[in-house]
DNA sequence: GTCTATACCGTGATAGAC
DNA sequence: GTCTATCACGGTATAGAC
């Protein structure tokens, strides 16, 4: 018996090829032969290869989302009643993130830079994203907002923009960064990227969305 | 006579389908079709698939390079010997991609949709990104190491790989923001992005890479 | 219900004839 | 430069084994 179901394979493999390459770079014959299952299970379990796709891309979207929002919940009650500053909310919306690197579990890691290729896609972006992801984003912006009385929303919407833009990157692990900076930083540790992005985003939001610095 | 060549009409249709739908999302037969010429031809030009994308890749990093650079020396000059504040150069490094939003030629958005997919792809990230675009990239971390003295190397590139991220977000275009904000920002407006982008990202450099605020 | 073997048929990139 | 042929490969359906 294997450890985990065929079916499981599957979209472990779907997850790790299409967060590579990208859905129109990868086969289902690939993906099968990754999984060691015949080419025609894909198709039993999931139907079309679109629907392989979307099965991919929501499977973990619930349990990321629910981790930042608790994150969030977690904040906001130990900073009653005045509310999380600007670096605790950014910080709830990232840390989960982390976490995720730190087991040993790679589908995490194919996972965000699956969700890098779909949140910068023309394509992909604009279908794929905002169901999944806004009513969170949505949490956050308010929560942002309590604590940038002063910011109008579109302030705020255009500083969440280039968080996520800063965010995604960092899940591509493109390893462009090792590369630019001759080693000295790698695109492998969240960790940094975090701990460089928390400051840095909070910093942004509170220019933009502060007057009269 | 047509008024562009076949060549360029291969070129220009290319960019425009790779940019929305990726490497492998887009057929030669589709590029061919647009540009109103026959298949064989793209081969005739420019030989394999592959060649033809990075004949894309290539054709305007130059032009940018050259527009980037020429911004970057014009603060350099106007502000020796004290030398530019970030603002200054996070200016220079984002207003000559504006300026190629106002012309009419639609392909200078697909070219920079097409470096969106690229930059945040695991795949090409890090085949094509450096080879064309760290030379400049050097030239302002160079500048931006000046105007904060006591940044590290890696602070100083972590925040990059922050303003990168950003950058390429706002390139793709995905619509998103349109979506989440309900209509009150729109992706397509990028002089809104870079108003927004440039406080927001000299506010980032300046606090990770100044001590004791 | 789960899974495999196989066949189908359209479409892809590319090469060679013209 | 253009037209056409090639031939491998893609997604998908189906029949039936376990």
């Amino acid at each position: 018996m294997t450890a985990t179901s065929k079916r499981d394979r599957i979209l472990d493999s779907a997850e790790a090829l299409f967060a590579e390459r990208g859905y129109d770079g990868v086969t289902l014959r690939q993906i099968a032969s990754q999984a060691g299952v015949d080419v025609a299970l894909a198709n039993y379990h999931f139907g079309k290869k679109i629907a392989l796709f979307n099965a991919v891309f929501e499977r973990r979207a619930a349990l990321l989302n629910e981790s930042r929002l608790e994150a969030l919940r977690r904040v906001q009650e130990s900073a009653a009643p005045a509310g999380p500053t600007v670096e605790q909310i950014i910080e709830a919306f990232l840390r989960p993130l982390e976490l995720t690197q730190e087991n040993a579990d790679p589908g995490w890691r194919h996972y965000l830079a699956l969700i890098a290729y779909v949140n910068n896609s023309t394509y992909w972006g604009k279908r794929m994203m905002s169901k999944l992801f806004d009513d969170l984003v949505h949490e956050f912006i308010d929560a942002l907002r309590q604590a940038l009385p002063q910011a109008s929303d579109r302030d705020l919407y255009w500083c969440y923009h280039n968080l996520s833009g800063a965010l995604t990157l960092t899940f591509a692990q493109t390893e462009r960064i090792d590369t630019l900076s001759n080693g000295q930083c790698r695109s492998s540790d969240f960790q940094a990227a975090y701990d460089h992005m928390i400051p840095f985003v909070a910093a942004g939001f509170r220019r933009v969305c502060e007057p009269g610095e």
